[in-house]
Parts: C-alpha cells; structure tokens; sequence
DNA sequence: CGCAGTCATGACAGCGCAGTCATACGGGAC
DNA sequence: GTCCCGTATGACTGCGCTGTCATGACTGCG
C-alpha cells in the first residue's frame, strides 16, 4: 500500500498536503481554503488555490466524511418506474440538494418488493447520508403502516409524514384536497355522480385520491358508484374502460393519473361512446402530452417541481440546525387544467348521439371515428 | 470530538471493534466477515454476525472507502429531463448496479447549461465514484464534440464512445440503424418520401435518428424533404404538425420520438388531415402511452432497460478487470411497433377524402403488406 | 516423525482529511 | 507600555476501516 510514485499507470491523486507543500502552507490551511473557512488571508487563499489548480487537486470526499462524519449527501428512496410524478419529483430532489450543497444518492424499490423502503433506507443509512427522502412509498407491509425509525432527518414527499417515523418531516400539498377538487369540477359541470378509477392501493397517494373523491361525493350526498383500481398504467385504464363502457350509466370519471385516462378515453371512444358528450374524464397530473391526446384531457396538475424544492429546504433545515422549528411547509400553488374531456352530461334521451357541446377552447375535440382496432395490449 | 457514550441524544453508532470485542474477536476478523473474505470459521462468522445484529452495526463505508481507495459507488450524468427514455435508463443502471453491488450518485445537467456534463463528471470524481455513466449527453460545446478525459472507466449511453474519452465503452442498438427501419417502414408502405421531425441537434440521439432517416432516403434515391426540428415535447411536435399540414404534399413523418409524433398527430386531425388515411406518422420509444393514443402510434421500441443493463456489466467488467478485453457489447433486440397510425398511401384523386385502409388489427408487428424491411437488428 | 502447505486469526499501520489546541501577530483601549 | 481580543496559521491527532504481515493450529504426505 505504498504510493507509488510516477511510474506505472496515472500518477497518484495528489493530496492536500501535496498542495500544501507547493503552496508552501501547511496541509491544515489547504483544508481552511477548501472548506470556505474564515481566517484565511487573501493572499494564502490565492496561492492555495493556484497550486491546486496546477497539481489538478480534487478533495476526497470519503476522507472527508470520515473526519468530519458527515457526508454531504442525501439519500432518494425512490420507486423504479419512469412515471412521470416520481420522475419529476426526483429531477427536483436532484436539483433542490445540489443547489444546497448535497450529493444525491439513489436507491429505488421495485414495485412488489417486500420490506423494500426499508432495505432501501438501510442500504442509504450504510452509505452514510445526511439525510434520506422517501419519495412516493407504497406501502407493502402486511401489518398496517409501516414507520421508519432511523437517526438521519427523513422527508417523506406523498405519503403521510409518520411514514418515515417520529421526527419526519414532509412537504406538498394534499393529494386528497386535490383529488377533491377535480371531483368537484365535474359534479360542478352537472353530472350526477363521478365513477373514480383509482391508482393500486398500496400508494399512500392513490389513496389520498381516493379519499379525496369520496370526500366530494359524501360533501353533496351523491352515491359512490364501486371503484375501479388500476395500476398507473394506460393499459390498465383500457382494461378500466372497457368495464366502465359495458356498464352504460357512467357520465364522468375521475382517473388517479393521466395515463389511465388517456387508455381509458380510448377504451370509451373504441366503444362508440364520445369524450366528453357522452363521459367526462378528468386526469391527474398534466403530465405534457395530455394537453395533446384526443380529446385535449381536463386534468389536475402537480407542482411537483415546488414540492421537491420545498420539501428539500425543510430536510436541509432539518440537517443543519436541528433544533430549529420544523418551518411549516408553504403549500405550492395547484391548478386544475380545464381543457377538452369534461362537458355537462347531455340528457340520455337518444340512444347514443348526444347533442355536441359547445366547441371548447382550443381543441376542436374531433371524435375520431370509432372502431380503430384495439391496440396492442401491453 | 471524543466519543459520547449514551447519555446525551442517541449513542455513537457502534463500530466494528464493538461488535470485535462482543465477539470475542479481532476487529479485523469483523472486517473479514461484513467483506465475505476467505479464511473464516464458521462458529466465528456466525459470533460476529450475532453481535453485528445485537448492537445494530453498520459499515461506515466512508472510512472503508477511505482505506480501500474504492467506494463501491458508480457516478450517473443524466438530463434533468422526465422523458421517458432518459428515465428509464436511469432505473435500469440503478438496478444493474445494484445487482452488482455498486451504490448510484446521480447528477443531473440541466439543458442549457454549458459544460454541464464536464462539470457533472466533476463533481462525481470529488465523491469518488468507481465508474461514471454518461447517459444520453447533449453537445453543449461550441468546439464541436467534446471528450471527457478521466481516470475511472466511463460507459456512455446514447452517444459515440469517444464523447468519454479513449478507454470509454458504450453499449446499445446504433440508434442510426432503427430510424432508418422506421424510415424504410414507410417507405415500404408505398410512400413516396417521409418528412422528418427532428430532435434537437444539439442530443446525439436526435443527430443519429436524423443520419437514420437520411440513409434510408438516400439509399433508395427519395428526396429528402426539409427537416423540422422539435426539442421532443409534444408542444413542439404540435406545432411541427401546423407547419406540416399547411405544406401540403406530406403524407409520412417520422417523429423522433412519441411525444412529438403525439403532437404532430393531434395539429394534423386539428387540420382536418386523418391519420393514417392521409398522413402516416411514426414515433420513436413506444412510450407507453403510445399504443392508447389515437390512433395508436406505430414506433420504434426502444430496448433501455437491455441497454442499460449490457452498459453496466461492461462498465463493471472495466471496474473490476480493467485488463480484460472489453468485451463487445451484445446489441439487444429491437422492435417496430405497427400500429394504427401508419397506412399505405393514397392516391390524393379527392381532394381530401381517400379510401380506408384495409382495417389493420391489433398491432403487433403484423408484417405490414411491401417487403417489410426487417426490424434492423444492427 | 518432520516439514510444507493450507486455514484461521490478530497486530499494526495508514488511507486523507477536519477538529482541537497552541501559537503568533497586529491593532485598539486603557 | 500593557492588556486584550480578533485574526491567521500550524502541529498533532484520530475518524473507522482495509492491507500487509506475522503467527499459530491443523492437515497430509513422504
């Protein structure tokens, strides 16, 4: 375990003390200039510098964490899928911790993967993170709620801040006041009930969508028709749709995300039934094509950008000054985007042909001839 | 900086000499177990993991990078994007990774943020990464192409290997080759030329799809239309999809990607053009969202998760044996997609009104009727 | 029986930093 | 002039692990 010396492959990293020696300082100094400390003169901040930029000195951060027992980093428990929420919300995550001087790092659970939030927790805290976010948890345990308890502050982004134990802090706004909303725009728009298509139930935020939609409901005492759950995906609200068109009394219906809702719309449209005359469907999530599928989709959009700063600034608080008051979460703006799937319900009176509602803002909703074959399933 | 025993918050985490002298072993004998090394009873290992399990032990892996000189730890540079191939790279190098036992440092660069990706690799060689992946880099440079030089093996993702540097490895299907399938799938069709909506130049996987295109124009004498050029959201395949429709003359496109082809599709029917009766349109991805659009959307089905998981054994193998040969890279399968969106052309005798396509069913790579060329496997 | 080889374990040093303390210098306040 | 405090720097040490080497115990074989 000798350094060797120039021969044989690159020349060792050079150390801090190797910039000492040029910089004619000592190693101690090298450290001061690196870590922005006070007490370092301009000129020996300068030399310290220059001679690390000659000897193309890069700081090691494990013999940093070592010696000073902190890492720098932060830990993302994230789901393995490319849906577009976790997605977005690790973008921001990434974005958030850079921006505060962190490093990310990255552990997803694969969906069906028992104790897998856990695992994934504990294979962060052996890396030594400063802090952990548990983004978007399902919940896979058979006894109930599961809770983390672990001695690095935790953010838990979509699912109830218990989640991550005691001390947890979370951030973003109620997916359940959400979900309620978009219920409430189509009850707004006259239909008499909504049919909801939720997300798998082992989401904390499928979940809250739901509740959210039996809030509404119960709030103007209409029936709760039964509940459909999908998987997130639009194959699934094909599937979804298919039933919800064979039942024949649906006029509107709230999909958990947009991708269940595009299938969905397809589904329907495949059946000879017309978005929006015949059924109203609002999505949830704008994710960016929705605003370009036929019809242009009503959906609910998530700030996920803003909850992942704000739930960032909460865990670096949390991390730097322990003591301090868990600053209560500032709410991100949320919007509910009306674009061409929901209209008021037209009076079933002739079988299948409603009167066309008034032509919606930008997108002339053509309904596409129907009976396109079915696509591929999967 | 002495150690507090337990009074005072929680208790210093127990290191391996604790569960040493728990077990009635050396500390070096723990280390050999946590690293499953040879040359160790099994009554002993059997002692240390009892004791590790008791007191909650868990390797500081700072201080055993630290002593190792190696942090078990692989770097990934990707886009600050949420698009679905971006994505769902990342998903599959975490797990790849993690099945080879490597922990993942993400960062990300955002568009438009010159020298992102030198500034990127950076900071991962700060933490100390083992091997860094370059996935999907844009060209920021103004001096032509870049390369990065480092000392850590670099695998590089949808991007000529040189971009890493001389010793870099790269893995996936040539995306030059698939545009070209997906080109010639039109052309098969009976098309007589097929307009191409770029991505943006600045990605190398939007200059291959367009090398793609070109040589399967090229080769078959087609002229080759104007290039369009989106930055792969569906807002700009819409408005692709406006200046398209008022050209006149187009009757197939290929879209870079789905969410474009998306958009594209959504201006074309706004204009009153019917897909594919009047324009066939193909994407790129097989998004999944794309087979429950309408129409369906024939596209290239891109094999990420392959890809990722063929780039990191290599990347491993150059970790681990920096001496074998680097093994070259199985291309994994790839995929046309037919769907609805595609159709032969016809004859524009009426104005806007053609004949029906024979009705095509479900989708799976029916062999559609000309010489289909086959799905290119590189 | 003796010796080499394999197996099992421990002692010790050092990885490259940051923390702590000591030191030295300089400029007011008195 | 002296004291004190703010500034600037260095010596030394230790973070918790792994690498190397030394040391026994045990095996098998001539």
């Amino acid at each position: 375990m000798t350094r060797v010396g120039g021969q044989g492959g690159s020349p060792a990293a050079p150390r801090a003390v190797d910039v000492a020696r040029l910089a004619g300082v000592s190693q101690k100094t090298v450290s001061r200039v690196f870590n922005a400390e006070r007490y370092v003169s301009d000129d020996v901040r300068r030399r310290v510098l220059g001679a690390a930029e000659e000897l193309g000195y890069r700081m090691n951060s494990a013999a940093r964490a070592l010696a000073s027992g902190r890492t720098r980093s932060i830990g993302v428990v994230t789901l393995g899928t490319a849906l577009y929420g976790p997605a977005s919300l690790l973008i921001g995550i990434e974005r958030a911790a850079r921006d505060a001087g962190y490093a990310l790092r990255v552990v997803n659970t694969l969906e069906g993967d028992r104790g897998g939030v856990a695992g994934a927790v504990e294979s962060l805290l052996e890396q030594g993170v400063d802090g952990i976010v548990v983004s978007e948890p399902i919940d896979e345990s058979d006894e109930g709620s599961v809770s983390l308890s672990v001695d690095v502050p935790v953010l838990v982004l979509g699912a109830p801040a218990t989640f991550g134990g005691p001390r947890a802090v979370t951030a973003g706004v109620g997916a359940e006041s959400l979900a309620r909303a978009a219920t409430e725009h189509l009850l707004d728009l006259g239909h008499v009930t909504v049919h909801h298509l939720a997300g798998p139930q082992r989401w904390f935020a499928a979940r809250d969508r739901l509740g959210g939609w039996r809030a509404a409901l119960s709030a103007r005492g209409r029936l709760q028709p039964p509940v459909l759950e999908g998987d997130w995906s639009a194959a699934s609200g094909y599937a979804a749709g298919r039933e919800l068109a064979s039942a024949g009394d649906v006029t509107a219906v709230f999909a958990a995300n947009d991708d269940m809702a595009i299938g969905l719309i397809r589904a329907l449209t495949e059946a000879g039934l017309r978005v929006p005359d015949d059924v109203s469907v609002v999505g949830f999530d704008d994710i960016p094509v929705s605003a370009y599928v036929t019809p242009p989709l009503t959906t609910m959009r998530q700030p996920f950008d803003a909850v992942a700063h704000e739930g960032l600034r909460l865990l670096v608080q949390a991390i730097e000054k322990p003591d301090a008051e868990p600053a209560p979460a500032n709410d991100p703006p949320v919007e509910l985007v009306v674009r061409a799937s929901t209209a008021p319900p037209v009076a079933r009176t002739t079988p299948a042909r409603g009167r066309r509602s008034a032509s919606r803002s930008n997108g002339s909703a053509h309904a596409p001839p129907a009976g396109n074959g079915p696509p591929a399933t999967d």
